[in-house]
DNA sequence: CGCAGCAGTTCGACACTGTCGAACGGGGTC
DNA sequence: GACCCCGTTCGACAGTGTCGAACTGCTGCG
């Protein structure tokens, strides 16, 4: 720490500390957020009246929400240069696959030691989710998140994982850092990653990552229920399906 | 003007402005920034700092750019109680209509006298757009937004249309405010809307409007080509898909 | 080679303003 | 009717966001 933290808006960090509170709880009032936050009513009010009237958030009765303008800015971040290209080959590729398979698929891009949800498609016998556009998740307990650990450098990889708890999210999620190396280097190896029950019970993925340079790293995965995850179809198909899609995404990211 | 605004918080205005202007120019310096809005140097520098701290914006070089987090905060927006049906609803029956037609389609909802599209698919035969999610456009110049203004109350589309100054995108573009008023009337009474290349050469849409509920006001629209836009296709079909479709998203919004 | 010119960055100082706690008004409930 | 808790307003102070000037480092031009 200390390192460039020089001069700060403090107002500007509470205003996004408010904000980011209020979209994980889905709606939240005055005194809540007050309390919660460890501000006084009187600022917390002025920030929501400030929010509000620029139109970031609106007001259900004494409940604020997460307002619209923030899609138009998520949706000018998948279009800058960085992700555009990315976002066009995936948007393709993921669509197909979820035509062929009619599961879930999704590209998850690694930002700042999380993977946050790029794109995703849903089949016709797709799962149930609470991952949706934006959600954002930690690398340890995802497979696209081990696909993307197993693309980064050593020490990006060590960084991360110093910085993250590794919270069990489930009975199979690995909590333990050396496994969790000795996972990723069989990835690294036969180049697709598995996740059974991981994350969530009852649901298994297969993913692999998708390199686009060296700022943008990212990864897609099928998502499928447990009661599908086997035989030819979870160990042979799907992941020879996933590699190959992630090729052609990484082609199509280079030359357009 | 002074009417709730009593007391709001000076810096969080400017750091949005900045994130505003970084979004729509697709990238920024420091330097100008500080020209275009009118600050110091320093101050755009401080902000800057604490947003990127924050992980909002990233740099690239010299150049700032709005960052994946605010994809979080739209995908939050979305999934709000007041928005959440509609998601849910309008994705399903969208992905239906572009299956069938091969079109593009949207669904654009009305946030603050704007349209904001919601959610947006294409065709195996799509034409290029520059419109993708979040994007706003007014309600004037498209077949979506005038759908939106037929069934508001008179007051507010009065409202809205004294404060937008019906800026011409094309030749086509309707201009004028008594042109636009008999428009919407006829709008109101068959229940669907054109766009014949107002907003861009060469496009074509039509579009029926969505309520659910008197603050989700929404539209959904097919866009095509100049070239497919006539005959049975055009002048009957589409009408009658896009607003029997409209009719069914409004149902499955109100039940779920 | 060096000097201008322009980038981003740092600094110190001042006026402003974001912050707080207390007090107000209004809907509930017991 | 008295309580409680909500959002809101107020005034005052400390804190900080703001500015311009100065610093660094780069580029390119003379």
């Amino acid at each position: 720490m200390g390192s460039t933290e020089r001069k700060q808006i403090k107002s500007t960090r509470t205003a996004f500390t408010i904000i980011e509170r209020i979209s994980s709880t889905d709606g939240a009032t005055v005194s809540e957020l007050a309390k919660t936050l460890g501000h006084s009513k009187s600022t917390v009010h002025a920030h929501l009246q400030t929010l509000t009237e620029m139109g970031y958030l609106f007001r259900i009765g004494d409940e604020y929400h997460v307002g619209l303008p923030f899609l138009t800015l998520g949706g000018a971040a998948r279009s800058t240069d960085r992700y555009q290209n990315l976002y066009r080959a995936a948007k393709a590729e993921i669509d197909d696959i979820v035509d062929q398979t009619g599961e879930r698929a999704q590209v998850v891009v690694e930002y700042q030691g999380e993977g946050i949800y790029f794109y995703q498609s849903r089949g016709h016998r797709y799962v149930q989710t609470d991952s949706q556009l934006g959600t954002s998740v930690s690398l340890h307990s995802t497979a696209v998140g081990k696909t993307i650990l197993s693309v980064l450098p050593d020490d990006r990889v060590e960084e991360i994982l110093s910085n993250s708890e590794l919270r069990p999210r489930t009975e199979h999620t690995v909590v333990d850092r050396g496994e969790l190396r000795e996972r990723i280097e069989t990835i690294r190896e036969r180049g697709y990653a598995y996740d059974r029950e991981e994350r969530i019970e009852g649901i298994c993925c297969v993913a692999a990552p998708i390199e686009c340079g060296p700022e943008t790293i990212a990864g897609l995965s099928v998502t499928v229920p447990t009661k599908r995850a086997s035989g030819e179809y979870f160990e042979k198909e799907l992941p020879t399906l996933v590699t190959n899609v992630a090729r052609v995404i990484e082609l199509n990211t280079q030359y357009s």
